[in-house]
DNA sequence: AATATTGTTTAGACAAATCTAAATAATTTA
DNA sequence: TAAATTATTTAGATTTGTCTAAACAATATT
C-alpha cells in the first residue's frame, strides 16, 4: 500500500496514543499532529477505507493489524535514523528527532536493513526506545516509570518522552541525558518540585512538569 | 526561503538542463519532470514569483543565482547521499539514485555538512559527477566525452548520463561500471554498434544509443 | 430530567500541484 | 507570405490535505 506522507504520520500518532485497547479520540490526536479536529475526522475515513484503523463515528480510533505493522515499520526507520545520526555523525541526541521525522518517510526496506545492519541492528535507540526489527518484533520496553512517579531513590535515566527541542536543550544544560545515574533527595509536594542530586555535581530541583516526562529505571 | 520538494525537483530539473545561458523550454522541462506543459507554466509562474527563475512568457526559463545556488544545494545532498549509500551501505552503483531523489530533500545544512564530513569530503558521485562544496563550489567536471564520439582508443567509464535502471542494470550486467578500463575496438557506421574490449574479458558489441550515454576519458 | 458543556462531524471553502481541452503564439514549410 | 505545424499558455477541473463555522452527539452539571 502506498501511503502520502501525512497518511503515515497519522498512523504513527494513532499507535504512539493507542495504549493497550484504549481508542484515540479525535481531539486527542489533533492536538498530537497540530492540527484540527475536522481534518482529524476527514483523515479518518480515508485510513478507514485503506483499512489501517478500525474507525465508527464518535467511538474513536484503534489500528488494525495492517495499520499496526505499517506504524512499526515506520517507527522503525525512525529509530534507526537517530540511531545513525548519533553514533555516525556525532549529532547529540536531543537533536535528531526532527530530523529523523522527515528521512523516517524514505519507504525503502532495502535501505532500512542495510542501514540497520550497517549500525549492528541495534534494539534500542538514542532515546532508549527499542527499534522494532524487520518483522515488526520489538523487544519489550523496560520496566521504567516518570521521574516524578519513581519509588527507588537511585535512578538512571531511559528515555525522555516529550521531545521538544526546548525540553532536550534544558535537560542537556543541566547535564541529564540518556544512561544519566541519579538520586532523588526530596519531593516537595507544596511546590510540586523535585530535588536530585547526580554525581560529582551540586543538587538541583526540578518542576514535576518536567520530571512527568523523564523516564527511570531503578538502579 | 522554503520550497516544496516539487518545486525543488524543477530547479533541480532547469539546473541539469540549462547548458550555458540557453534558455530551457516548456516542453523539454514537461519531458524532464515527466509532466505536462501546462503544469510547467504554472510552475514557472510560481518560480518566477519566488526569484528562483527569470520567465517571460514563451521565451523559456533560466535560473537566476538565487535559483542556482538552490540547485546546487539540491544537487549536493543527492550526490553526497549517493557516496553514502554506496561507500557505507554497500549499494551498488545503479540503485542509489532514485532513493537519493528522496533522501535530497532533507533540507537541513548541519545534516548535509556532518554526512559530507563523514565520507571525507568526496569531490565526485559513484557516477563521476563532481559534487558542490558547502558553498556550492564544484570542481570542474574532467574533460571527458560520450563513448560513441570518442578518439582516443584505451579508456575509462566516467559516467553514466541516463540512470534509467535499465541502462544501469544492462551495464551492469555486461561489467561495465565506473572506473572500468575499456578499448575501442572498431565502430561500424553501418550498422551504429561499437566493438569494445575489457582486460580479460572477450570483446563485445554495444549500440551507439548505449554508448552515447556512457561518458569516458582518455587513460 | 433539563440544561450546559465538551467532543465530533458535516458542509463548504482554500491552496498546492496536477490534469485536459481549447486558445493563442511562434516557427516551419510550401 | 500564407498555411500548416509545433510550442506554449489559459481556463476550468481534480485530488490531497487542510481550514472555519455551524450542526449534531455525548457527557457532565444543576
Amino acid at each position: 500500500m502506498n501511503l502520502s506522507i501525512a497518511e503515515e504520520n497519522y498512523v504513527k500518532a494513532i499507535y504512539k496514543l493507542q495504549e493497550g485497547d484504549t481508542a484515540v479520540t479525535t481531539n486527542a490526536l489533533a492536538y498530537e499532529l497540530d492540527t484540527k479536529p475536522a481534518s482529524v475526522t476527514d483523515m479518518a475515513k480515508k485510513l478507514k477505507d485503506k483499512q489501517l484503523i478500525d474507525y465508527e463515528k464518535y467511538k474513536g480510533i484503534t489500528l488494525t493489524a495492517e495499520g499496526r505493522k505499517t506504524a512499526l515499520q515506520i517507527v522503525r526507520r525512525h529509530r534507526l535514523w537517530e540511531c545513525f545520526l548519533v553514533d555516525k555523525l556525532a549529532f547529540s541526541w536531543e537533536e535528531v528527532h526532527e530530523l529523523a521525522e522527515e528521512l523516517e518517510h524514505v519507504r525503502s526496506e532495502k535501505l532500512t536493513n542495510r542501514l540497520s545492519e550497517y549500525l549492528g541492528n541495534p534494539t534500542v535507540d538514542p532515546h532508549g526506545d527499542p527499534i522494532p526489527d524487520a518483522h515488526g518484533r520489538m523487544a519489550k520496553p523496560r520496566p521504567q516509570t516518570s521521574l516524578d512517579q519513581a519509588n527507588a531513590k537511585r535512578l538512571v535515566v531511559t528515555a525522555v518522552t516529550d521531545q521538544s527541542v526546548a525540553l532536550l536543550a534544558f535537560l542537556n544544560a543541566k547535564g541529564i541525558r540518556l544512561g544519566t545515574q541519579l538520586e532523588i533527595v526530596a519531593h516537595y509536594e507544596y511546590d510540586n518540585s523535585i530535588e536530585i542530586k547526580m554525581k560529582h555535581a551540586p543538587s538541583l530541583t526540578i518542576s514535576e512538569q518536567v520530571a512527568k516526562n523523564i523516564m527511570v529505571r531503578p538502579v
